[in-house]
RNA sequence: GGCGCAUUGGUCAAGAGGUCAAGACGUCGCCCUCUCACGGCGGAAUCCAGGGUUCGAUUCCCUGAUGCGCUACCA
């Protein structure tokens, strides 16, 4: 038997031949210079901030360049698989600001590269493993588990490279003995379970520098010296599934996508993408390893975002938090790329999609998740959102993670002051954050969250009420900000505090204390903190009567 | 164990064979100031180690260390 009736044998009837899939994808007619990339998740249900890290790279190469960027489900893993999925996947990207011109959709595939599930892609994936089986460079192998961990423990005891290559297989070379080849066809005919294995050409146990290297570019690393592969890797599963390295081959090349973006971790296993890559006769992507985004473990290590063991990295806690999506992008461009932080205090009010973002300013070593630094980022965000937009965007965040919070949407008009304040200066404040912080921030100005939780500074506690008292009856609500602040003033010089705080500082024996601990008594009677904006205009936004009220409890 | 990738302040990082080794976040101090925030000024803090090449290496080479990853019919 040779090896195209061998092929026969195991996949007798398949609808089309590699030539007819080549014809049906085309290669795609782009603009000079698009590139076409794919975000490829598991449906595990589960995206966290790495996810987003990638998915973004993909995402700016795809449409900086007028390309495609597509969504694929990788559902190769059948253990792996949770219901609605796909959706959280969709959403949750989406929510982020990442939209996908083809692929997976809530409501089917758009695009004429599909299926874009993999575990609706078996015919093809038959076909070009019929295809390697027919050339000899593939292979049926009914090796077991405990036959292969059997190799195994003979490998390590020899101080071998373990796993099925050249010689560990004896299914590899079955057209060179009779029985084995006669073997093959009953337990085929049997209908006995086996996996499809790649016929590895490269040459196992040889030393590192003897190793035969393909150099492949990298568009983030650089040149990369990659060792041939050996290993004869299952293609097929036993289940008649493809495993990742095969489906990803077949897949990118029949779906033209140009720059294949994924994690650091796979570098490994370069050398049997490009062999496979090789076999099949086509042109390699052009590669993207990213660094993994990473954090502090328990033992104080740098380690990789997990996915189980930092669920606070899930993309639903900052949603959770109420980081604005926008925070969250612009926070992930300043790790992505160094130069970005730079770009963006050149322009400070350019949509982001203007900036150049190149794999060749991205880091190859992992960068550690700052949360002060994102906090940082998001303050200079929210500045540039305007007040209306924040407060509509706080209602429906309130809405979905914290209907306690429901009473500050009842006046969007009040809310929106509220948001507004000092945001205008030629030095505006930057002290929105995310929602929850900002839902702290302004809880003094409703009555269901006001409650005084600073003490009276130690300088005036002992005429606070008089302070007070005589703040309420100098009061005029229509006082503008500078005739208020003298009546301050009044106070303080009157009851003995200096005027001003370098008075006070200068001779301290002089006075009790100063003009700032006079209104930080008020501030705390109004606001409940020794911490706010200006007095003023808090009671302008708060209205007389509430502040009435609040002086007079 | 083998293989791969990485290594500049606490964090993110720029950088070139000769620099006072950028900048940002954080931190500390001062200034502005009714508090806070904003803003301004200033400080502390870094080239993993050892060899080699060189007049000179943090930069180039080697070795080691450390971290991360891969070593599945998971991706």
């Amino acid at each position: 038997m040779n090896y195209k009736e061998l092929s026969n044998l195991i996949y007798p009837e398949l609808a089309h031949t590699p030539e007819e899939y080549e014809a049906m994808y085309p290669a795609r007619e782009l603009p000079e210079g698009a590139k076409v990339t794919r975000l490829g998740p598991s449906p595990t249900g589960f995206i966290h901030l790495g996810n987003l890290y990638g998915a973004f790279v993909d995402e700016r190469l795809a449409h900086q360049s007028n390309g495609v960027f597509y969504l694929r489900i990788e559902d190769t893993d059948d253990k792996r698989f949770v219901e609605n999925a796909v959706e959280t996947i969709i959403t949750s990207l989406d929510f982020f600001g990442i939209n996908f011109d083809e692929g997976v959709t809530q409501t089917g595939d758009i695009g004429t590269y599909g299926d874009y599930t993999q575990s609706h892609r078996g015919e093809i994936y038959r076909t070009f493993a019929k295809e390697l089986l027919s050339k000899g460079l593939a292979y049926p192998c009914f090796l077991t588990e405990e036959e292969i961990t059997a190799i195994r423990e003979q490998q390590d005891a020899a101080k071998l490279t373990p796993g099925i290559y050249a010689g560990w297989s004896k299914y590899r070379d079955w057209d060179k003995d009779p029985a084995i080849e006669a073997e093959i066809i009953s337990r085929l005919e049997a209908g006995e379970p086996y996996v499809i294995r790649l016929k590895s050409n490269g040459a196992a146990n040889v030393s590192a520098e003897d190793a035969v290297r393909n150099t492949v570019v990298d568009a983030v690393r650089g040149e990369l010296s990659v060792p041939e592969n050996f290993q004869d890797i299952v293609i097929i599963k036993q289940t008649g599934i493809p495993t990742y390295h095969f489906a990803h081959v077949v897949d990118d090349h029949l779906m033209r996508t140009t720059h294949v973006v994924r994690g650091e971790e796979w570098l490994p296993s370069l050398p049997i993408h490009v062999e496979l890559f090789h076999d099949l006769g086509w042109e390699l992507p052009v590669y993207c390893h990213t660094a993994q985004l990473m954090k502090i473990g328990e033992d104080g290590n740098k380690r990789k975002l997990s996915k189980r063991k930092d669920p606070e990295l899930s993309l639903d806690y900052y949603r959770s938090q109420g980081y604005h999506p926008a925070a969250v992008r612009e926070y992930l461009l300043t790790i992505l790329n160094s130069n970005y932080e730079e770009w963006r205090e050149a322009n400070p009010d350019a949509p982001i999609e203007d900036f150049e973002f190149t794999c060749e300013k991205m880091s190859s070593s992992g960068a550690l998740f700052d949360l002060d630094k994102l906090n940082d980022v998001s303050k200079g965000v929210m500045l540039r959102i305007p007040a209306a937009d924040i407060a509509a965007w706080l209602g429906k965040w309130s809405k979905e993670f914290a209907p306690e919070y429901a009473y500050v949407f009842k006046d969007m008009n009040y809310l929106e002051q509220i948001l507004d304040i000092g945001r205008h200066d030629a030095r505006p404040r930057a002290d929105l954050v995310y929602a929850r912080q900002i839902m702290d921030f302004i809880s003094y100005f409703f009555e269901e969250s006001f409650e005084i939780v600073d003490e009276y500074p130690a300088e005036a506690a002992a005429d606070a009420e008089e302070i007070i008292s005589r703040y309420l009856d100098s009061y005029d609500h229509s006082d503008d900000n500078e005739i208020w602040f003298s009546k301050i003033r009044e106070i303080a010089t009157d009851m003995g505090y200096a005027a001003k705080p370098k008075d006070y500082k200068k001779n301290p024996d002089d006075y009790k204390g100063h003009v700032g601990h006079v209104s930080t008594v008020i501030r705390i009677k109004l606001m409940g903190r020794a911490q706010s904006p200006d007095v003023w205009t808090i009671q302008q936004i708060m209205g007389e009567e509430t502040v009435r009220a609040r002086l007079s409890k």
